[in-house]
DNA sequence: TTGTTATATCGTAATATTGCAATATAATAA
DNA sequence: TTATTATATTGCAATATTACGATATAACAA
């Protein structure tokens, strides 16, 4: 064995998990934490600010992309790359949902 | 390769990362969903509950408790495991910062 | 056209994760 | 003591992730 069995549990659940999957990488923490620094929505210098080579920080944005965090449009050769504001709402919203039903609780 | 180079990147990005991985599988989403649904903190029907063997459960709740998200406090022979406020607390404010700085963007 | 620049994809090696059977440990019961 | 019950650990096979060199693609410049 090995593979998750994904499909023993719930779309929901996929879903929550693939978003912080998609997080669960500091390189990928530092590219959210670098397009938040830039004013305009920087591209490929990425590649610059990480210790990374250019088709590794390729793949780390691609999974970014793929849970939504990022979007990216053609300018020209570059890509623009900038961070999707309705991911975060949503990840925040969840947290505030779980810290809501923990005020009932014992422990 | 293979290895993450977490030693390039700061040691913020890398708790942060940390805390994404230990949700960023459907087990450990269920077990923290299921928790939540309890009124008492109950231990060890969280493999019943769950498609996996007891060893796998235990597995994943071992991950959950390193980083911070549950507490585990011996009752007898049970163990009995609820979730940490402070860490989902902490999430979302990571999350609500993130958010205020994104209201100057562009993009 | 050719050249250059920016990004993506392929192929592959190193490492990490997932899952479980078998076993160990630790507390209680008889 | 032995038995039972609850949880943890070990060992290993299957799979996934990470990283990068080499290469491909795509847009623009000359």
């Amino acid at each position: 064995m090995g593979a998750s069995k994904s499909d023993s549990f719930s779309v929901e659940q996929n879903e929550m998990a693939t978003l912080f999957k998609a997080l669960s990488h500091p390189a990928r923490i530092a590219i959210v934490d670098y397009l938040l620094t830039v004013d305009t929505c920087i591209c490929g210098d990425i590649v610059e600010v990480l210790p990374l080579a250019q088709p590794t920080v390729s793949q780390h944005l691609k999974e970014l992309k793929n849970a939504n965090f990022i979007q990216g449009t053609i300018e020209g050769t570059a890509i623009c790359y900038c961070l999707n504001p309705d991911t975060i709402a949503q990840i925040e919203h969840h947290f505030g949902a779980i810290r809501q039903k923990l005020k009932n609780k014992c422990c």
